[in-house]
DNA sequence: AATTACATACCAACTAGTCGGTACTGAATT
DNA sequence: AATTCAGTACCGACTAGTTGGTATGTAATT
């Protein structure tokens, strides 16, 4: 049985078995058995790829944030002129995207960092560079919006970045308490209701 | 040496422990042993108190909910006569909150229905109810508030207290994530002005 | 020939949970 | 008033299985 040999691949699978296993389990109880099995990997094969299994964790931190940035940059909302409508499309995108599997929405930054925060510097470090850049991303669409709609607004736009990702982030947390999207899109449409009320055309 | 065998007392003295040890550390990362180290009850203690770690969560859960009810009954925001001041109140209370260390005001239900969604049930059916009774306690003063100042809005009273508890919640991810609460402050008073522009004096 | 990319077998430490025993209590019996 | 006795509260040694990590081997690639 001729194994193909691809040291990415083997790598990637390990990444993303991990990001789905840790999502689901979270990252104690999330085992580096559990991810070799999950990957079709040996445990060889982990630590050839990761020291250890917090170095692991920092590297699909820095894989989930990756994919986001591609996600958001191929998102069709990029597409539309005005900033406001911009910021908009967002929310309706991540709206959008809670009508997917449990799995498949909710984000790895903020579910490892939770219990990792004070046990785990590198992979807390991590989360931290991956939410703050996904803010300072949305902090462009809002700081231009700002400029167009609320120029004398007291509020920074980076505060309303952080304001985003802090409601998305706990309706995540409703969304597996409840075990329904339900409360996390009431909660978003909430938020497009003050983002609307923060750009409001004269 | 004549021990003091108070049942209730070292029931009390491994739930404090492990709603503090949990907080820190998560739920799977949190031993049996960590809590008996914690409490000053050796195994056998514990597992004459709780059938099981998982049951000692749902304790933890219900006991944190029963604190809090507590806590929020006795502020002083409470005494104030409209709804809408009350609100707000409570508001500021939970900014205020956040001068405290990390580890006292973070969310014991939030922190472990995020790892336990999916594999303890119990655990998670207990973060809900906990996590609903105060949104339900919230409700009642949004309502009322809705009566005075907002009584055509659309939305509902209950999707307002889920809007302020998913900002609350995903506040305290970026607090141990910056491992500074600046942030939060920030995003509940976002929180507070969008309160305010749903219930606005005319 | 050397290096890379794995696989396999293994280990010490740790895990939740068990079990036999002990110490204290309070009510019933003597 | 003393004694018995059942029940509760708790101890601490133990176990079976799991944990992250290692040591060593080997086939493919360079």
């Amino acid at each position: 049985m001729a194994r193909t040999r691809n040291s990415l691949e083997t790598r990637t699978k390990l990444l993303d078995a991990a990001r789905d296993l840790i999502r689901a389990k979270g990252y104690s109880a999330t085992t580096v058995d559990d991810i070799c099995l999950a990957a079709g990997v040996t445990k060889g094969g982990f630590f050839h790829h990761f020291e250890s299994k917090d170095q692991l964790g920092v590297a699909a931190a820095e894989q989930f944030s990756n994919m986001a940035v591609q996600i958001f940059a191929a998102a069709p909302y990029q597409a539309l002129e005005d900033p406001r409508d911009r910021l908009l499309g967002y929310i309706d995108f991540r709206i959008a995207m809670l009508g997917a599997e449990i799995s498949q929405y909710t984000c790895l930054l903020g579910t490892m960092v939770q219990e990792a925060y004070a046990t785990h510097p590198g992979v807390r470090e991590a989360c931290d560079a991956g939410m703050t850049a996904h803010v300072r991303e949305l902090a462009h669409d809002i700081e231009d919006a700002k400029l167009l709609y609320a120029p004398k607004a007291s509020w920074t736009s980076e505060s309303v970045g952080y304001f985003i990702q802090s409601v998305i982030q706990g309706a995540f947390i409703f969304a597996k308490a409840k075990q329904s999207p339900e409360v996390a899109v009431q909660s978003m449409m909430h938020l497009r209701r003050y983002l609307e009320s923060l750009f409001e055309h004269q």
